[in-house]
DNA sequence: AGAATCCCAAGTAAACTAATCGGGATTCCT
DNA sequence: AGGAATCCCGATTAGTTTACTTGGGATTCT
């Protein structure tokens, strides 16, 4: 139950667009920088969130990458799920999955603890968005912050 | 953000376990059978458990492994934890993590994602034992069940 | 004695991770 | 027009992890 490097660097690359948003594109290199990670590696993140949509990228000089939309409107969970992949903890919890997989389906017991697994997990990382991140104001003790 | 076959049998073993909880020693084969998984794999898995103590070994003919403890006494995080590893889903909030050892440690906003992430993990495994996979009362609709 | 079981350590093929490498296609700026 | 800056794409690779398998030894019951 480790994030990989993916789910990590794609987070913290999102974070900086979303700091910079509104003010054009910003290239890779500058967000590479900041995090002492090859343009090369990175490259293939941004390409997942851009096939996603979630960024528009610029090309030639004074192009980079972009947030397609404001950032309080790309939920950490909208992130994390593009570059690390799905959440599902086992794979008869995703959609491609059929009921003649697995004999028990049905009423597999343990089956329902990752089922609850995997809902929490998306509803704590769809709680944050962009913004929440750039504002600071997060909480650091709760667990599910309730935005007044 | 998958689980390993790690977790996933040893909580299925664990179930298995707390079942016959109260008959004596059950032998691994009667556990990989049902699982069709072989028993030299199980072993591995239950030497972990027992050296965490979830688990007592019998050894010899009738012999084999029992619960320490009754089925409401062990949580399904109890089990995962030990299978799997703990959930730090980034090195950086693991206990043997310094401050020195990343530069902006103490005021790392994605940190916070992360921690909030492992919280929750922790309280929706946590909030189920082997018990209540048992008795088959967990609704799959709640995220966290209010047990009344 | 012999069967059933746990115990331990090593080996292994396949997959995955975290990159690196090399080059091509656009676009801006002068 | 030329050159620099940038994104774009696909291949390769070293290292790690996963999910086992193999082979045997120790203990206990009958």
């Amino acid at each position: 139950m480790r994030l990989s490097t993916r789910g990590r660097y794609g987070l913290r690359a999102m974070y900086e667009l979303a700091l910079h948003y509104g003010e054009g594109p910003i290239p890779l290199n500058f967000i590479a920088d900041k995090q002492m990670v090859s343009v090369h590696y990175l490259e293939q993140l941004m390409a997942k969130l851009r096939r996603a949509g979630l960024v528009v990228s610029s090309r030639g000089a004074q192009g980079g990458y972009e947030l397609s939309r404001p950032p309080e409107k790309i939920t950490v969970g909208d992130v994390v799920r593009i570059t690390e992949g799905s959440f599902d903890p086992v794979q008869c919890l995703s959609n491609d999955f059929g009921d003649d997989d697995c004999e028990q389906f049905g009423d597999c017991v343990v089956r329902l603890v990752w089922k609850r697994l995997r809902d929490s997990t998306n509803e704590v990382l769809d709680s944050l968005n962009l913004r929440d991140l750039c504002d600071g104001t997060i909480d650091p003790e709760d667990t599910l912050s309730e935005k007044s």
